[in-house]
DNA sequence: TCTGGTCAAGGTGGT
DNA sequence: ACCACCTTGACCAGA
């Protein structure tokens, strides 16, 4: 692809001038985005956060929801046509658990915003929006019942969009788990963080209980392949994906039906690299008629 | 046109 | 105490 709909600028540059060109430019580049991966099988994408520069910050006053309502609407047909599924994945400022109001009402508001562009779009309640658990503050236990209760504080339009990811550093999938057990929010399983923080439990052995967070409106159960970068820190995603970990990674997720993103640097390169492999699983195949239909 | 410093936001771990 | 890093790196001033 030759557009990226993630382009920004800089605070001091903020105008509704520059913010409307931007947007507009996003979006377009979206809806090519969407084209191309419709053009060879993609039919997961996520949507990056810059999509609306400044969102959710206090110097944003106008009104992109109501001006660029017909462009989202636009995209959101084109998915739903296509029966592709998009996500979104605010970034590490966004911490519903914080002992900090203030980072809580901040989170709520850059929910808020990231959710809004996917009702915009008129997609359905599986297109999520998905974070960390946040966290841990000196207290695991607090910061997860923190969790819990800052959940039930949150808007219904939040929470029906809303699933948590297990990290590689605070929150094995575990944890995650019993917070589905509290919230319902369903759990999305990231791989690569499971190989790095877990309680001793295999991908296989997590499979039934990852499963079992979603429900049927929820859409399939995602999930998250990267590997590791060879030669570097532990936690590192690689640039590009390993064919033969990938491959290992359908074979034990077999009996499932899972969305899958990768979280790789050189992105439709390796999902090109990963389509090439999927082909040969029954579930693509699957998946395919389905569309063709 | 190219390059290097810098960018809204929070938390963690390594030094 | 300070810094790099985080799923993804892009903007912008100055040369």
């Amino acid at each position: 692809m030759d557009c990226r709909a993630t382009h920004t600028f800089r605070l001091k540059s903020y105008s509704i001038e520059r913010l409307q060109e931007t947007v507009r430019q996003n979006l377009d580049c979206l809806l090519r985005i969407l084209q191309y991966n419709r053009d060879h099988d993609l039919l997961f994408f996520r949507i990056g956060s810059q999509l609306v520069p400044f969102a959710s910050h206090p110097v944003n006053q106008f009104d992109w929801q109501e001006y660029f309502a017909p462009r989202f609407q636009a995209i959101g047909r084109f998915a739903m046509e296509h029966e592709m599924r998009l996500s979104m994945h605010p970034d590490q400022f966004i911490l519903i658990n914080s002992p900090d109001e203030g980072v809580f009402e901040r989170s709520v508001a850059e929910l808020r915003y990231h959710v809004q562009v996917l009702d915009l779009m008129g997609l359905p309640p599986s297109a999520k929006v998905m974070i960390h658990v946040g966290g841990v503050y000196e207290d695991r236990q607090a910061s997860l019942q923190r969790f819990i209760t800052r959940y039930s504080l949150l808007e219904p339009a939040i929470r029906k969009r809303l699933a948590i990811e297990n990290d590689d550093v605070s929150y094995p999938f575990a944890d995650c788990l019993t917070l589905h057990q509290a919230t319902g929010v369903p759990v999305v399983f990231d791989c690569f963080h499971h190989s790095i923080l877990n309680q001793g439990e295999s991908v296989a052995e997590v499979m039934p209980s990852f499963v079992a967070t979603w429900e049927a409106q929820d859409g399939p159960p995602l999930s998250h392949y990267s590997s590791q970068q060879p030669d570097e820190r532990t936690g590192k995603h690689a640039d590009t994906i390993d064919l033969v970990d990938f491959e290992r990674f359908l074979q034990v997720t077999k009996p499932y039906d899972l969305d899958i993103m990768l979280e790789v640097k050189d992105k439709e390169a390796s999902a090109l690299r990963a389509i090439s492999v999927a082909r040969n699983d029954e579930r693509f195949v699957a998946s395919r008629v389905a569309t063709a239909s």
